[in-house]
DNA sequence: TCCTACGATGGACGGAATCCAAGTCAAGAA
DNA sequence: TTCTTGACTTGGATTCCGTCCATCGTAGGA
């Protein structure tokens, strides 16, 4: 039994199998895949798990703060399941791959009070971009 | 003539009405419009001017570098004119307002090389989050 | 075991953006 | 000035991503 799930059963999360599979798919693979990708992955172990169940589930999982929603540009959002290590994301702007990196500071103490205009300023998501060794030749 | 339409001139734009129109769009608003906003108030100078127009415009405009598409989670894309001079967002999570804010310290330098694997980053985004006075209640 | 409220289903729907083939026109050439 | 041509515009179709909804199914408590 995985963490993710371990943690789901103490919310009271009702297990359902494609909140299960769901759930794995994402435990288990450590990159950043796109809803229809965890959809064509959960789909391989239960076959007749609806779209609408994945969407559903990955935003019950973004609610719960057990996955972090990604959202690259215009293509689909992607889905990050290290929710429990703060880190930003670096973005290869040739082939859309992204890695997880850690920079120093805390870039929400860099945004000084003047600078809110009364808003409650709750995050700041840092995004890098660059190209990636295979992309940049 | 704005100066936005004075560069676009030095750069050989081929200068159609269309294209006037939607730089002028831009150039008069310091907001940042979604594409469907921006053809709205085209479309009150020039009626007939079609969304692909628009997109297409858009589009070139952000290839030469004199607006920034800026995405915000799910939503549409929105447009901002104030390119040349280096700027985050704070984007409200309520209602998807958009206020341009300087930060202090440079994002870029708080990447360490062993952060980097081997990429070439050429920017640092950073996107602040939270409610505004009006959504905050 | 039975009940029932919660979850799953899949097809319809919606917004955002792109594509495409056909028509139009800005601007350089003569 | 007029001609010519390749670049631009058009709008409807299409794609992509995601949500909605009415109906069916089932997890888990009684």
């Amino acid at each position: 039994m995985s963490d993710l799930l371990e943690r789901l059963r103490g919310r009271r999360w009702r297990l359902t199998s494609q909140r299960r599979v769901v759930a794995e798919v994402l435990d288990g693979e450590h990159v950043h895949l796109t809803a229809d990708e965890v959809h064509a992955r959960a789909a391989e172990r239960l076959p007749e798990i609806s779209r609408a169940t994945v969407y559903n589930t990955l935003g019950e999982l973004v609610t719960l703060g057990e996955v972090i929603e990604v959202s690259t540009d215009g293509r689909a959002k992607r889905y990050d399941p290290n929710a429990h290590e703060p880190h930003q994301h670096l973005v290869c702007t040739g082939c859309g791959a992204i890695r997880d990196v850690h920079p120093l500071g805390n870039p929400l103490a860099d945004l000084p009070p003047e600078q809110r205009f009364g808003f409650t300023v709750s995050q700041a998501e840092v995004t890098y971009r660059g190209l990636c060794p295979a992309c940049a030749g």
